[in-house]
This record gives structure tokens, C-alpha cells and sequence, in this order.
DNA sequence: AATCATAATTAGGATACCCTAATTTAAGGA
DNA sequence: TCCTTAAATTAGGGTATCCTAATTATGATT
């Protein structure tokens, strides 16, 4: 059988997985938060947690949670790697709507073989950032410095370029576009409604400013402007 | 986790494994053919083929071997037209080498949604063959009627055209380049050697002719010319 | 310090899909 | 008819990866 893939789905999954919630908030990442996002039972991700500890892919402390080594990293980074270019792919190329190419890429990532990665890569010329504004990690599992702080934390009245998402439910993306909420436009954070209200957030070409919860604002990365 | 794919990629492979040696010879399939050609013993294949009869996709007469239904047919075909736009991307768009993309296409055809392939032939604007020169089923699961007869049964001294390889081995595969054996070139059978003796095959524009085992002539597939 | 709520962990179970060894069956030849 | 060989089948086992129910640990609150 085309056993190709020393690294199983799974495993691939996982390690994706952590290094994104990482992304989000400090590690270590806490399984149930790992349950969520996998949709899987915390028992069965602790399980696994434990296999890949057994591999060196990723430290678990007890209670605490789960944190990647350097080698679990090298892993996640070639996945995302794989995977932000298969969005690139599949929407420059192949003309598939921006919100709809994550799940899409979230298989293809698992069944592309290194020549398959390079080639792809040359053929979209080695881009740097994925449809939603995600880097792609380079061959070595790098990734530029980040220079951007989540909408949520940027000052009222204060301007800023939309960098990326991280967050890619396609009913989501969506709605967020159709908002005008894309990699690069400028945008003004108006005002934060209080008690954890929302924000409204003016994007450039558009007469009102669109409200944003705060899950989704803390999903949203920006370089403020002057 | 990401399980889109509803056929498992196992069923898949044993799906289109049955198919293809239903090209080569008669139906039923042999369990050991299929344990072969799979890679794997022959009490797994029996154990999966008993799965797979219990979901209507084969048919499985003991002692006798296996055959698909009509369901497994198709699931097969939509297996073999997702692998062989595959190789066609890798060849054509990402100019991979011929003989090296069956193990890449191998991995990809199972993670493949619909809206990835139809986009794939859209792009590639539905090619009809693979690289090989084996037919790309259409969208419907159809192959265009086959008028090949495989080279071992081609007349002395009758010239041909090559359409169709049905043998994907990257060794093979370069070997036969090397001596002009690709899709579309005029050949010649010049002599068979006797007591099952090998093939001399006269390929156009080559000085000499090449010897062939008769089983690679039994898989190489030709369209007899004047 | 005691209590409560939440998250993590343990215990036991299931399935897909693979394995080897032993036994049975079918086909061909003497 | 009997024997041999090869293939198919049965029997028992393993692993990755998932599940639910029950129990334990942690942190916050009273």
C-alpha cells in the first residue's frame, strides 16, 4: 500500500493542531481545547498526546497541558506549510472560493509527498502567505517574525492593516468579506462597546463600521498604522 | 478531524487495485493477485473483501476470487480518474518526471474532494489520458471503448500504435522512455522468440530493436496500424 | 478549611485493517 | 483413484485511534 507518509493523518492532525493554538494563547495548550478543535474526546487526545510524547513530538504536563518540541514543530510547520500552499493553489489557480478551500487543503496536506510540496511550490512561485494572510513556513519550517497584535488589543481611534485570520470556517470567511474583512485592507477600531461588548470596526471603502464580536476580533491580526 | 472522505482510503485502493487487474485479465480477481498487487497477505485481503461484499461494492465467489459490482465499479473509476488528473497535473503543470508521479497520484486520489477534481479537469481541460496513455474516466464513471489488444498478441511483422501502458512502475517506466516506449509512438513486432522467448520491438526512429519480456508485452497496449 | 465546578485522567470497550500459523479446498497430474 | 501443489480459508493475535462512564485533580469561591 502507498505507505509513502511515515507521519500518520493523525498525527499530522495533532501536531497541527497545537502549533495553531499555540498561535492564539501560550502554551502549554490545554487538552480540552485540543479535544474542541480536533472534534474528538479528551480521553482520545490524550491518548494520542501520550504516543507522541513517546515520539519526542511533544511535552505533556499533567493537569497542565501540551506543548510541542522542536522536532513536533518541524513537523507542524511542514504541514502548515503544505497546507497554506494547497489554499494558495486551489484559489489562484483553480478559481475555488476563498472561504470554501481549508477543508480541501486540510486532506491534501496528509498526501503530498516532498517532490510534490517543492513542485507546487515553484509553480505558485513561492508565495508568502496563504488566501486568509497566514504565513507559509518556508522548506525549513521558518516563519517571519510577527509583527502584528490581535484586533481586539489595538487602541480605539487607532488605524491598522489587516494582516491575517486565524480562523477558517468557511460560514465565517464569508461573512467576514463580505464585510470587506481581507488580507490588506485598512481599517479604523471606532469603538469597543462595554461589558465585552462588540467592536466596530470601520474598514476603508465602506460607509459604516461593520460589529465584531470578541472571539472573532482576538482572531483577527493587524499591523497598526499611522 | 477532517474526515470529509467517506470511502476509506484502504477501500479505495482495494476498489481500484480489482479494477485494474479486471483490465488485465478475466473476472474474477484472484485473492493472491490482489494480495500482490496490494502489498499485503492474503488472509487481509480475504478479511477486507468479506467487508467490502457486506457494502455491496464486490462481489466474492469462494475459492473463485472477487469481481465489483456495479457500485464498486464506479467507486473505482472516480479512484482512477482522480489518480490519473493527478499525474497529468504532475507531469503537465508541476513537469514532474513521467515516471516518478504514480506513487505521488497515488496519495493524492484519496484526498481529493469533488469540487478539487472537477476544478483539477477544468484547469486541465479534461484531458482524456493519463501519461501512461490509460483513459481518464469521465465525470460519470465512463471510459471510451477500448480498441487495444496488448502487444504480446500483436501479428509478427505488424505495425502498431502505442496507446496505453497499464504498469506504473518508476523502473519500468524509465526503462521503456529510454528506448522510445511512450504514448502515441509507431512500433513494429518484428519477432517473437520461441519457448515464450521475449519480444523484438522495433520502435520508429530507433536503429535497433528492443527485446521485451512477454510480461511487459502483456501490458503495454497497441492499436494495430497498416 | 470546605465546597463546587471544571478539566484531566483512568478504565474498559470498539473498529478498521493489518499480521502469522495452521487447516482446508480445488485443480492438475500420475 | 490417489497424490501433490498452490491457493483460499480459518483461527487467533496486534496496533492505531477512536468511544463512554467513572474517578481524580485543580483552582476558585465561600
Amino acid at each position: 500500500m502507498s505507505a509513502i507518509s511515515i507521519t500518520s493523518e493523525s498525527t499530522e492532525m495533532y501536531l497541527k493542531s497545537i502549533a495553531e493554538l499555540e498561535m492564539l494563547a501560550t502554551p502549554p495548550v490545554a487538552i480540552s481545547h485540543l479535544a474542541q478543535r480536533l472534534g474528538v474526546s479528551s480521553p482520545s487526545v490524550l491518548e494520542m498526546v501520550k504516543r507522541l510524547a513517546a515520539q519526542n513530538l511533544v511535552t505533556h504536563t499533567p493537569y497542565k497541558g501540551v506543548s510541542l518540541t522542536d522536532s513536533g514543530r518541524r513537523r507542524a510547520m511542514a504541514v502548515l506549510r503544505r497546507h497554506r500552499l494547497w489554499e494558495r493553489f486551489l484559489v489562484d489557480t483553480l478559481q475555488l472560493p476563498w472561504e470554501s478551500v481549508h477543508d480541501y487543503a486540510c486532506q491534501l496536506e496528509h498526501a503530498t509527498a516532498p517532490a510534490v510540496t517543492d513542485a507546487l511550490a515553484a509553480f505558485l512561485d513561492n508565495p508568502t502567505t496563504c488566501p486568509h494572510g497566514n504565513p507559509i513556513p518556508d522548506a525549513a519550517g521558518a516563519v517571519p517574525p510577527n509583527r502584528t497584535i490581535p484586533l481586539l488589543e489595538l487602541a480605539v481611534g487607532q488605524s491598522a492593516r489587516l494582516e491575517n485570520i486565524i480562523y477558517e470556517e468557511a460560514i465565517l470567511l464569508e461573512y467576514l468579506a463580505r464585510r470587506g474583512f481581507l488580507p490588506g485592507v485598512q481599517l479604523t477600531l471606532e469603538d469597543i462597546a462595554p461589558y465585552q461588548g462588540p467592536l466596530m470596526v470601520r474598514v476603508s471603502g465602506f460607509d459604516h463600521p461593520a460589529a465584531l464580536g470578541r472571539e472573532i476580533a482576538a482572531r483577527i491580526f493587524v499591523v497598526p498604522t499611522e
